[in-house]
DNA sequence: CTGTATCCTTGGCGATACTG
DNA sequence: CAGTATCGCCAAGGATACAG
């Protein structure tokens, strides 16, 4: 007796976690962070390399194919000479920037707090 | 000659990419729907076990020791019987939750798209 | 420049059993 | 209930060389 027991929780979990969708996506090393680049401008296969510094081009052609076949990145082959290849986001794929801009902020804090 | 040559790039990446940051504290399986059940209601180490549906033990305790060393989220020991441990989001935790309801918010709307 | 093709390593994660 | 302790896997990612 005069067990104190925990009140019984009213609410079960309010919703199933709908993040998959989204975390298909995004999710996988590098992917963010080509987003986040694209969202800038429209950038070159090299151009991207450099800005990720050591991401391997298996790796980023990986990932760019799954985005382009997401729907989220566009691929132009350019008539240059040499031929030069230009990613930019989609209409779909600039709907992941408030995401993306989400993360960036919180990171900013986060990196403000640890410094203190 | 007449060789078409694409014009210089003006702007390079304008900002050192400033994801690392959160992404190491939201990365990794499992931690953003955590995060997400959390930002609802405190919850218990079962609660969430079950919310999560197949994650390991092992790995839940992983997450929230690693959650808590950063400052995430609260563990508290509440003295019933059986013993029983409350994880919350701190503040430092609720900053998380713009970032992952954009990507819920994100979510939803590719889950549309997709269904047309 | 823009990728492919191969090979190899690692650690994240799952499964299971057990403890206080 | 709330976790540890072990074991093992395998697929994601890295390194490197090569091709159109």
């Amino acid at each position: 007796m005069a067990v104190v027991r925990r009140k019984n929780r009213v609410a079960p979990p309010p919703e199933k976690c709908p993040l998959t969708e989204c975390l298909s996506i995004i999710g996988g090393a590098w992917t963010p962070n080509i987003i986040w680049y694209l969202s800038v401008q429209p950038r070159r296969f090299s151009e991207l390399k450099n800005d990720l510094g050591s991401i391997s081009p298996k790796v980023l052609t990986e990932r760019l194919k799954r985005l382009e076949a997401d729907g989220v990145v566009l691929r132009e082959v350019k008539p240059t000479s040499p031929p030069t290849v230009e990613y930019s986001l989609t209409e779909l794929g600039n709907e992941l920037k408030p995401a993306i801009e989400a993360i960036v902020n919180v990171g900013h804090r986060l990196k403000a707090l640890k410094q203190q």
